[in-house]
DNA sequence: TAAAAAATGTTATAATAACAACAAAATAAC
DNA sequence: GTTATTTTGTTGTTATTATAACATTTTTTA
């Protein structure tokens, strides 16, 4: 294992023992310097290990990381949560000042809710738990949530009345995720309920964003809820295929691959 | 004072749930100065609960299997939210199972989240973003939220939909609070966009239940929204004066003093 | 072994947080 | 109610961390 692999690992190790330390505590700790420990949190950040803040690190709390016992293996697992960050992260780079946006339910989309501008002001609708704890911490952010039955497997919240309040509004950018896309057979999710509040969103929005990783082109699932050619801008992983990014292109849909 | 214990305990709570939280973002949270929840953690380090590190606070690891659900037990402050926290428990101990439950926002009312039995199955339907998070981790409970405008302040969620939400369904018990109780000026709540919510949960339900600890009896707030005579049950603590409880069995109200 | 590549360290500057001291607001006491 | 006390917020200053750009060291590879 290499020397680079190895202190990540101990990284890893001090972080969860501690619950998270200090960056300068890390160093001495280590006996590198400062540089390299942000350097190796970015990258423990971006595979969703810890969560990095002005002067620490914190361990992510989340139960599915609980016992990593080595990091080159747990970094194999996780390549696709690393792109889903990345998407998410530059989804949230292109919201703007006084957009109103809403955010579809997904772990790519939780992502794009992790990374928003802290002070940025803007209007967002969400309609899942994880997002709304998201934009909760947000200074300038006005949130809204489409209520309705909760549903644990995806933390969405979703009702006709849900779909009232997004039909009762305008949104200049909607945020949308899917579980597969199709050539013939169109762009599909996981679960039926999810696919009324996403034809609501559609309808409700002058740009729409279509985000999910490279995995996801030619898969279909049981849901379908729209056209590859109903989206305005693709954000994706360099992954992608050849002849999707032909594809794409044919439809004079924008593309960013990241 | 009591204000002050509620703020660390929703600190505690926080950090708690995500192993640690910066200065910045607790300040987001809470809505107060950062220099504020300085103050706090610097009390919360005194205390063992959290180790401070520059721009965040961590969560002590050696508490992790405490089971501390109040901060003002540990440190024996004041009166008021342990009032809260034990009117909470009780109204959670009178849900039976199939129950279909409304839980109004408040702080009250989110100790009797905190308390519901994990394993109950039920259904359950709140418009608070600190209470759903306390209902999510429930096993066997089904959750609703009534969607709308989210209130930094309050936590709550409001918006004539969810009001609809409300209304399309029915509740075998409310679990109602309020900020003040006046024999002549009725049942006040501090926010005029809570009323039609609390208005709306009084109609779709069964039993009408109030929680409120007994500091609140005789106060009036800005917004009304019912009367006494309303309400089916009363929960509130032992400090209850005399001229309300005669007040209270006057109007054949069951009275539980906790 | 030397050259190339990668990783780490260093430095100066920018950004952010801590702190102290005082002002304002909220709460308690009279 | 009014005054005293506590709590919270604000401001200016100081201390600390982040970042970028470049230098140095280490590792790879031919």
């Amino acid at each position: 294992m290499s020397k680079k692999t190895d202190r990540r690992n101990q990284l890893i190790d001090i972080i969860r023992a501690k619950n998270g330390a200090s960056i300068k505590e890390l160093a001495n700790l280590l006996d590198v310097s400062e540089m390299t420990i942000r350097r190796d949190l970015a990258v423990l950040e971006e595979d969703n290990i810890v969560n990095n803040v002005y002067g620490a690190a914190i361990y992510n709390p989340d139960k599915k990381y609980d016992s990593i016992d080595n990091y080159e293996i747990s970094t194999a697992q996780t390549k696709q949560d690393s792109e889903k960050n990345k998407i998410g992260a530059f989804a949230a780079s292109l919201i703007e000042p006084r957009d109103i946006i809403v955010i579809d339910t997904g772990t790519t989309t939780e992502n794009l809710a992790k990374h928003i501008d802290d002070t940025i002001e803007a209007t967002a609708l969400c309609y899942n738990a994880n997002i709304l704890n998201y934009l909760r911490a947000k200074e300038n952010l006005t949130i809204f949530i489409a209520g309705g039955r909760y549903h644990t497997k995806t933390q969405m919240v979703e009702s006709a009345e849900g779909i009232s309040l997004i039909n009762s509004m305008r949104f200049t950018k909607a945020f949308i995720s899917a579980a597969g896309v199709h050539q013939n057979l169109g762009v599909t999710c996981a679960y039926a309920y999810e696919v009324p509040t996403k034809k609501a969103i559609l309808k409700s929005s002058v740009e729409k964003i279509l985000l999910l990783d490279s995995s996801k082109f030619g898969k279909v699932k049981t849901a379908y809820f729209a056209d590859l050619s109903d989206f305005d801008v693709i954000i994706t992983d360099d992954s992608l295929p050849t002849e999707w990014r032909e594809e794409i292109e044919r439809l004079q849909i924008k593309l960013y691959l990241v």
